[in-house]
DNA sequence: ATGAAAGCGCTAACAC
DNA sequence: GTGTTAGCGCTTTCAT
């Protein structure tokens, strides 16, 4: 299997392989000529770099990892294709490592971002907030991108969406529908999320003069099993609310199941709305409103940050918008 | 970031570079001594070797790809971890790769593995039965195992569970709880899974001496959408089922939405079962009765396969265990 | 059992 | 604008 190399696009092409190597890297300083005969020889022999000697001749592998540590299978998947795409279309190739409770001590970390040499790291959360990986990043001079950190938010580029802004305006949505007596199932308090979205239902509340009774406001761990919890603590209340905004959707779906059980018709008895958008929230019935978060195109903005390679100041953080999907599980009350 | 090179562990040790470089590589011949001494230098100079130089000098990549195009996301969440997990094991790295509509053409198909050379392909359904990608990695001299390939089973290595004796035994299942009157939603006859499933659950019937009844077997795509529309046809007959085995978990939903409208009780006026175990099957009220199929399992197999380069001949076909996972949608009638 | 030398295919630094 | 030369850090081949 001998593969086509430089030198033979470039006697094919009657150039020196120097000129052929500056027309694969766009260098400028190439006459229109000599760039149409080397695209000519590249195309005829079907010319393909090759990679590792690419990459060890320019200390760059054009390859960038993706790091994650979520249970959220969908959350992940979507974050994988978002960044995958970005990658083939910047000719780079993505490489997907879990970095999970077995590789923890430094020496591992080292070991685990030594052994290729990734142009760029893709932080996922919850890895993102982890000073061990961060640190360790920085000390091999390898650049990232982290996705919604919690914190330390000069540190590095990242992207993220507006939780707060979000969980507002589902809030919202359920006050437009008529509904006062709203609960909230909070998620797992180590998730930066949390707050954020505690935050803006409380402030949505606030802000339509209803109280946020501290009842109607149980914790979960986003989920399943949380959400059954929460939902049957809610719905036991004698004053139960009459809309239901958990803050994720696995939680919103531990709701619907208590929900049927107790025979509580869907939508007219309980709303019941959910943060992710997940692809369950189109399999139950009704169908779950929700906030669609775009972790595709954030993975895929981390990505295009690490290779524009920094750049201006302002392009090292990007906000992407998310969107309120309103399905069945929400209606006005009664 | 100047990184350690072999010939600083080779100092240290006080020997050559390529004495180092066969302890690197576990070859023979080398004294015990000498290996120790030169451990302890890597040890302490914390030396990684450097993955682009050995690929250039050993036309190796240590890659591994994994191809997919597929929608169901949790199945290619899941052949991922198990490969990746593999990968690990094995000091290899996955490269993640959708191959979709766009990636069609030959030539590109060429580009997408000429550019990084991996050592090996993991082909996903339904890449694994796609001809041109078969061909052109075979041209190209890129080994690779097919993940459920549903012909050609002598061109190259594969791992698969056996669909046909999954459907078999759920069918089973149903019966052994007093079920006769079962209704079966085919898939999209597309996937090989199909005729499989479809053929174990007849088999099924017959050994039962039960009737298959053909308005009793409805085809749906294994979308949710599809099992509902399977499920009203089926729902809505004077001579119902008292059971419906969908042919993957997203139709089984569907079923179940169906029935919950119908104000049906489940499982006591319909037992209903699917296969895949996709996470929904345990969110869902009741869980669903469902085949787990050990998809990280026939991922990390063939990464196995691809990594002990072919070896005895009967170590290329690997067969892995599904698992009958009974929950409470199903039940005895009445 | 170990080492010296010659590349792998490309880019970087410098000539011209 | 274009070519020459010297590596990048490792494995391979062939000596010893």
């Amino acid at each position: 299997m001998k593969s086509i190399t430089i030198k033979e696009v470039a006697d094919l092409a009657g150039v020196s392989i120097k000129t052929v190597s500056r027309v694969l890297n766009r260098e400028p300083h190439v006459r229109k000529n000599t760039v149409d005969a080397v695209l000519s020889a590249v195309e005829t022999l079907n010319y393909r770099p090759n990679l590792a000697a690419r990459a060890l001749a320019s200390s760059r592998s054009y390859l960038i990892g993706l790091y994650y540590d979520n249970e959220s299978i969908g959350y992940i998947a979507e974050m994988q294709y978002g960044s995958m795409v970005a990658c083939r279309n910047q000719g780079r190739h993505l490489l997907v490592e879990q970095l999970g409770g077995a590789v923890t001590s430094r020496d591992e970390l080292h070991a685990q971002f030594s052994l290729v040499r990734i142009d760029g790291a893709v932080l996922t959360p919850p890895l993102c907030d982890r000073q061990d990986i961060l640190q360790v990043l920085e000390e091999l001079g390898i650049a990232y991108v982290r996705i919604a950190p919690s914190d330390q938010f000069e540190r590095a580029p990242y992207v993220y969406m507006d939780d707060r802004l979000a969980a507002f305006e589902m809030t919202q949505h359920l006050q437009s529908l008529g509904h006062t007596r709203i609960g909230f199932i909070r998620g797992d308090s180590a998730h930066s999320a949390t707050a954020l979205r505690y935050a803006g239902f409380t402030e949505a509340m606030q802000q339509a003069g209803l109280t946020v009774q501290p009842h109607w406001v149980p914790s979960g761990n986003f989920s399943f099993r949380s959400g059954v919890g929460a939902a049957e603590r809610l719905l036991g209340l004698e004053d139960r609310p009459t809309a239901i905004f958990a803050s994720n959707d696995d939680m919103a779906l531990g709701v619907m199941a208590v929900a049927n059980r107790m025979h509580l018709r869907l939508p007219q008895d309980l709303s019941v709305a959910g943060f992710d958008d997940a692809p369950i929230a189109q399999v139950v019935w009704p169908q779950l409103t929700t906030i669609r978060q775009p972790v595709a195109q954030m993975a895929a903005a981390a990505v295009e940050i690490l290779i524009s390679g920094g750049g201006a100041a302002d392009s090292l953080v990007r906000r992407l918008d998310f969107e309120l999907v309103v399905r069945g599980s929400t209606a006005p009350p009664g």
